[in-house]
DNA sequence: AACCGGATTCAAAGCGCTTTGAAGCACTGC
DNA sequence: GCAGTGCTTCAAAGCGCTTTGAATCCGGTT
């Protein structure tokens, strides 16, 4: 049996500390709508109306409302106002905790980051929910259910995901950061376009002479590894190139993997003379192999990596370290959270999408195949 | 002029969709108490109480709700439920963003993860606030005054941290995952005896011969690095022994910076014959640069470091790897959260505080001087 | 002087829930 | 037969806000 709570009544913590004879004069701090209007001789409606930017308010009338809003440090309650339009005013983000959390991805942490961004610019409020293996199924529905939320945003999707169903099947607005290639139907996504993107880096390096090329990359029942992946074989495809399985790689995008890859790979017989990997911690992995083994980046192995613009992990300054196929993932967190708040206030349009190209952007990891292996 | 909405009026997303002369035709898909009352033919208050476990039902009556409620599908709208109780049902966790993300930090993620656990079961929500570096008390004080939050937790306190006076000031309970030594006024917090571990650890090492002993410390305005700094010097001084500043290190606990930091370490005229570290991120770093250096961990060279036993960088299984001064952060933030809920529910008692003992479990990567180095 | 219409302002209802204070009910004991 | 007593249940008020529909004001018309 829960304990019995008696409702705000304007009292702020400090005040719920006091002996009980006392707290009668906990004048309360926090201003509210009731409060102000009282102060300020106008109905609620009126400095509702003011606060919010509605037309039918006189120039006089708005100005002494706003000027009495800041010095009284008044903002509305959310709650209240989220119960009165129906909207929580706030974006959840749902992770699930397996072996592997997912919140320290580097790449989650400057999306999220980004959206952040949106979301505070336009009075949302970010609900993190992280939950184990399972569980995710129930937290979507809890989420709709409670109203804590107005959309999510999924992470991380996969080529058959089975979240879009469901959040489509509880009415819950959502928000792709990826896509899910399989899906027919419209949703709002923002993707990058890795295929093409991976395709041109291909490109790029057979131009420069490579024919033994690996690639390292992301495990590929995630949409955007099996969109890279695509890419590649494009490439080596349209100029007739057959590809070794002993080059291809689809794991954990660590830098350890990146590392014993390459380690690998340039103990083979025919080692590849250029490495495409999916993110830059693998590529920083792939360049202490290719060191460790004796060898320079950029001479004897050419190394061209997506690179997710991460804050952690720059490129470089002016002149990149690596050649990259390039797109900021904490523009596409903000610029995906526009759409989805969009989405919610839109629910009779289509849903936004967006695909962003990544451009190539050449620096000093790449070069032409070392004269001495031409001939492979 | 922002558009105006109108109230959720029990429509759901699908059928906000629909074209007008089909609204009607919704029926709100999502139970409320109003319609679930009205179905069992009860009123408001008796199903509420039942579902909410007040005794004053009868056992048949809170069955019949019981199963109702499950059969429905129904759960209480949240924000409803917080505007009537006063409570936010909600804690929020404000990281800086600042050139190093937060957010990112696996004792960060880990100690999330943890609280989540709490925080769910108790029926809370995780708001996240991310702010650019400046923002952070305009942000506490708008989750004050929009009462979206019924409180915060505060990560990686500093030795003097304005974060605790302003929480104070504007009366957001709190609870601090660590100490502000500092302070003298009573507050919420759990941290671990880094001091006593410390000392213990380091007595541990001298007592296996060590002499020359380096510490590659976290960044010492933070309280946690402060304390580990105190313990070793505590130990070091009870025995009368110097410390070479040149083997003492505060820094971000990376793992370059533990690699960098032993290499040079190891260059030296006399290198150190053990080390501490305060993560076993920078412990990691640490084992390669001794092996780098053609030296084996635990035979040339001791390291013993502090394990928060992060999910990411598990230390071995049964025989660990790295003797270490061992503590749970996740379970740190579980515990931590259950305190603040308390404290949040009660705040006439003392805020809760927790001392956890960090024990020391002994690994590999310790072991006598190397007799070699006696004489040094 | 009465009337009109646009510009302002307002009172009241309602969002979905909890909680107060009171009422209904079936017994018990006098 | 009636007040007294637990045990259940209820109607209504209220949390702080938005929004509807109506009222008021005021200068300009008729």
């Amino acid at each position: 049996m829960p304990p019995r709570r008696s409702a705000f009544d304007g009292q702020c913590f400090p005040c719920l500390g006091l002996p009980t004879e006392l707290k009668a004069y906990c004048v309360p701090h926090h201003m509210n709508l009731k409060q102000l209007s009282k102060t300020l001789g106008l109905s609620q409606t009126t400095v509702s109306r003011a606060l919010n930017g509605y037309p039918e308010v006189s120039a006089a009338t708005r100005i002494r409302i706003e000027k009495a809003a800041r010095d009284h440090n008044y903002t509305p309650n959310i709650r209240a106002r989220s119960l009165a339009t129906g909207q929580a005013l706030a974006i959840g983000h749902v992770i699930p905790v397996a072996t592997r959390n997912e919140i320290m991805n580097p790449v989650f942490a400057d999306f999220i980051s980004g959206a952040a961004t949106t979301y505070s610019k336009h009075g949302y409020e970010l609900l993190l929910s992280l939950v184990e293996d399972g569980d995710e199924e129930a937290t979507y529905r809890k989420l709709k259910s409670r109203a804590s939320v107005d959309g999510v945003m999924i992470h991380s999707p996969q080529m058959v995901d089975p979240r879009v169903s469901l959040l489509k099947e509880i009415g819950l607005p959502f928000a792709v950061h990826g896509r899910v290639s399989t899906l027919e139907t419209p949703y709002c996504w923002l993707d990058v376009n890795n295929r093409a993107a991976f395709r041109r880096a291909t490109d790029y390096l057979l131009d420069l002479g490579h024919r033994r090329i690996a690639l390292i990359n992301g495990i590929e029942t995630q949409d955007f590894a099996y969109q890279r992946r695509s890419g590649f074989q494009d490439a080596m495809a349209a100029r007739g190139l057959p590809i070794d399985p002993a080059l291809m790689r689809a794991n954990e995008m660590t830098e350890e993997i990146g590392y014993r890859a390459i380690r690998e790979m340039l103990a083979l017989p025919r080692p590849p003379t250029a490495v495409m990997t999916s993110s830059m911690i693998t590529a920083i992995g792939t360049r202490r192999g290719i060191e460790d083994a004796g060898l320079i980046m950029g001479r004897d192995v050419s190394v061209l990596t997506h690179d997710d613009e991460l804050s952690y992990f720059q490129n470089g300054g002016e002149t990149p370290i690596f050649t990259s196929t390039r797109s900021s993932v904490r523009e596409a967190g903000r610029r995906l959270a526009e759409h989805l708040i969009y989405h919610i206030n839109h629910p009779d349009d289509p849903p936004p999408q967006e695909l962003l190209d990544a451009d190539l952007r050449v620096g000093k990891s790449t070069g032409p195949v070392p004269a001495t292996r031409i001939a492979s």
